[in-house]
DNA sequence: GTTTGAATTGAACGGGTGTTCAGATAACGT
DNA sequence: ACGTTATCTGAACACCCGTTCAATTCAAAC
């Protein structure tokens, strides 16, 4: 019978992602050994293989949940284009600086990831992607945007958005709610007819 | 007396750096081994250190060349705010999809710098910053941009820009002639008064 | 207090790492 | 033809890699 208390399972598990989140975060996937990821967590490297099968999962398990999570937690729905982008833009933006790691991660290590896995996050990328396209077609459609092209601005958008987890420092010299109205404004533009 | 003809030193030189360049952007700086390099090159690993001193050296050459490049490649210079805009969002892409290896490392690999070389390579980061930012600031003042934050529309537009070479492949839907129409159409808009 | 078994250790496996260097190779100037 | 020397090899150095597994530990269950 599994012990419900005193167990250690139920900590180490968790505390084994933390630790591979950060150092893959801060050293990447492949400068880091399992044994430093077991040191973090003041274990033996052997123990790591309780908790995940190998280093490639480790990796492809943090990817995918953090993918999963930008799409369960981000529904458009209003039908507005314009206040669907907005919402949008301001949720991208909040729920990347809340998780600075795990974009890290999911931006720098896809290389890194054997060609099944890769497969499968450049799907979830995909769909991510598709979402804020479908709502500059509704946009173009209501004609409430004026876009060349929504693919090319789908893209630009999210890779100005995305770059914000570069340059944005907590307790730096704007707030969260400052940034966010400001790249609000030059996504607006950007899509205005 | 050096060799000059028959001499392999002259060609295996740049060998190595392509080999190097190729390999690091395609597999990251810690996961190839300089054994790999030579192999690439049709050496052994030992004749390598004739023409670097480490691996680090290595990475950081490369680094280094690519942003002195970028920044001697291209000055603005007209005084017109929104004619210097338009020749570096032009330049920008142009030079980036030129050199999609060295532009995927300057942006990987710089959490693998040591940290003297990661501070210089910054600092070149940043005087190309600046010179986009003097052109946004240039035109604020002279009333042709309507700007509510330099430094963020700078961040910003960087981002939508070098996010070209994360999707765009050669032969694909559209040539760099309109994708540059393309994207100079929203830069424009970003910062149109 | 004893049994039980999940959690963990620590050593071992085969192999790869960056770097050095004595020695072999071969093209050059003479 | 010869000696010089830039170029390169191949072995060695000390160390780190991901992963496995028999043996140990120790808290929970009885």
């Amino acid at each position: 019978m599994a012990r419900t208390q005193g167990s250690h399972a139920e900590t180490t598990g968790p505390k084994v992602r933390e630790a591979a989140l950060k150092l893959f975060a801060r050293e990447g996937y492949a400068a880091v050994s399992m044994r430093r990821i077991a040191a973090e967590v003041g274990v033996q490297a052997g123990a790591l293989y309780l908790y995940t099968p190998d280093k490639q999962t480790l990796l492809f398990d943090l990817m995918r949940g953090h993918m999963e999570d930008l799409l369960a937690d981000f529904a458009p729905g209003s039908g507005r284009p314009v206040a669907d982008l907005e919402a949008f833009a301001r949720h991208h933006i909040r729920y990347h600086l809340d998780r600075p790691d795990l974009v890290f991660i999911a931006y720098m290590e896809l290389r890194n990831l054997d060609p099944d896995n890769f497969r499968e996050i450049e799907a979830l990328r995909r769909r991510y992607e598709d979402r804020l396209e479908a709502i500059l077609k509704a946009g173009v459609a209501d004609g409430v945007f004026d876009i060349p092209d929504t693919k090319l601005a789908t893209m630009a958008l999210i890779a100005m958005l995305t770059g914000v987890t570069t340059w944005y420092r907590e307790g730096g010299r704007l707030g969260r709610e400052a940034v966010g109205d400001i790249y609000w404004d030059m996504v607006r533009k950007v899509v205005r007819a």
